[in-house]
DNA sequence: ATTATCTATAGATCTATAGATAATGC
DNA sequence: ATTATCTATAGATCTATAGATAATGC
């Protein structure tokens, strides 16, 4: 007769949430400590403590501590990928998919509740559980180079520019380290113009920002 | 009567070396293993063992192992600043000056023995033991937002601009990872190209990257 | 006496598994 | 019966310190 939530043994902390919300409490403790302390220093118990529950039972929800990881690198890069399918459905010029992208990739790693893309350097990232987010990540990339590419980049700079703007995106994470507090948008922005520079495509002016933007909304 | 190298007990391996050999060993140990399998996943009983000594006996040479990674960065980070250093002696337009400080960092980050670059996003960053990388590491993005400003980059985005700019130097490390086999001259050589764009100073020509060569090495 | 190492170990973990348990659902 | 949790623990570490030891140096 006990008022309880849901099925299942309740939890020792009182705490009563559904499995899905228990798996997202489990990914966002888990983000959080991650970034703020590392993978490998961060403990399942750390983890668990966090989500409201007992060490042993996040195994209920996830095989492994790297699949943990795993579960929160790909939420992170999913997104971009999703932007960039959407936006190779439209029709625009390549400076200015190149921008949304960009400015997209930027908002998108700046503003995420942790900064996961400080996690792209790990070695755990090697791991062959981390497979899918290795895959994803270097589908993201690919996009990136064919719109170097077709930027009008000589063949023979388009592997070093690629990797130079994708570097340029990502790097968002390092300043995000530094400066907690950073101007998300401003930074979108100015990265996103900088990418352009960088390819030789010129300084972008405010038409093409606005149907870059038009782009990534519609 | 036994043959011996030096004072001190001789090690279990039989390895003989000086003092400040055992010093180099054990970074080099710990740089390979911090970057091939993370900092807090490398156990110091394993850095010992590459090192040719014993668990304890790191001991003898670093207080702790946060102090091993702290020395390690330390030395990542000085030949930057001395470059940096040795340039503002120098009577050099701002671009040339950018481009070889630019050029030497990629250099020196995509070709020093280990990639230790990659651990600049590591969570053990802000510890107190390595507030003196921190500060040095503060010292050379100041210097590149000196010269981000002396490029005639509006007051209102010198900030976001220098962040760019530090971020794309650094990003070498992201690529390394990616490809250890990275051609690094050619990537330092679009990389500083890509600072100038980045900043709004234009194409670099063959005489600037020349005179920029010429002021590293003089 | 000094130096650079060693052996031994305290004390504190950590991940993952085994098996029990307290709910709901049928 | 199924589900989502719990308790207990195996087995394997890990960092750092204490104190001994085997060299050289004086």
């Amino acid at each position: 007769m006990t008022k309880t939530t849901g099925v299942g043994r309740p939890r020792a902390s009182g705490a009563a949430a559904s499995k899905r919300e228990a798996r997202l409490a489990v990914l966002d403790a888990a983000g959080e400590l991650f970034t703020g302390a590392g993978y490998a220093a961060t403990t399942t118990r750390a983890i668990a403590e966090r989500a409201g529950l007992r060490q042993a039972s996040l195994y209920y929800h996830f095989p492994s501590k790297e699949d943990i990881l795993a579960a929160l690198l790909e939420d992170t890069v999913r997104p971009s990928l999703d932007v960039a399918g959407g936006l190779s459905a439209k029709l625009a010029p390549v400076g200015t998919r190149l921008w949304a992208l960009a400015y997209a990739d930027i908002h998108l790693l700046g503003s995420a509740r942790h900064n996961l893309g400080a996690l792209y350097l790990l070695p755990e990232i090697s791991s062959p559980r981390l497979a899918r987010f290795r895959a994803e990540r270097a589908e993201l990339k690919r996009v990136y180079g064919s719109l170097v590419a077709a930027a009008g980049v000589t063949a023979a700079l388009q592997g070093i520019r690629t990797d130079l703007v994708f570097g340029l995106v990502e790097s968002i994470a390092i300043v995000r380290r530094d400066q907690p507090d950073l101007d998300v948008e401003a930074h979108a922005v100015e990265g996103a113009d900088s990418v352009l520079r960088l390819v030789g495509l010129g300084e972008p002016d405010a038409v093409l920002r606005g149907s870059a933007r038009a782009l990534l909304e519609g």
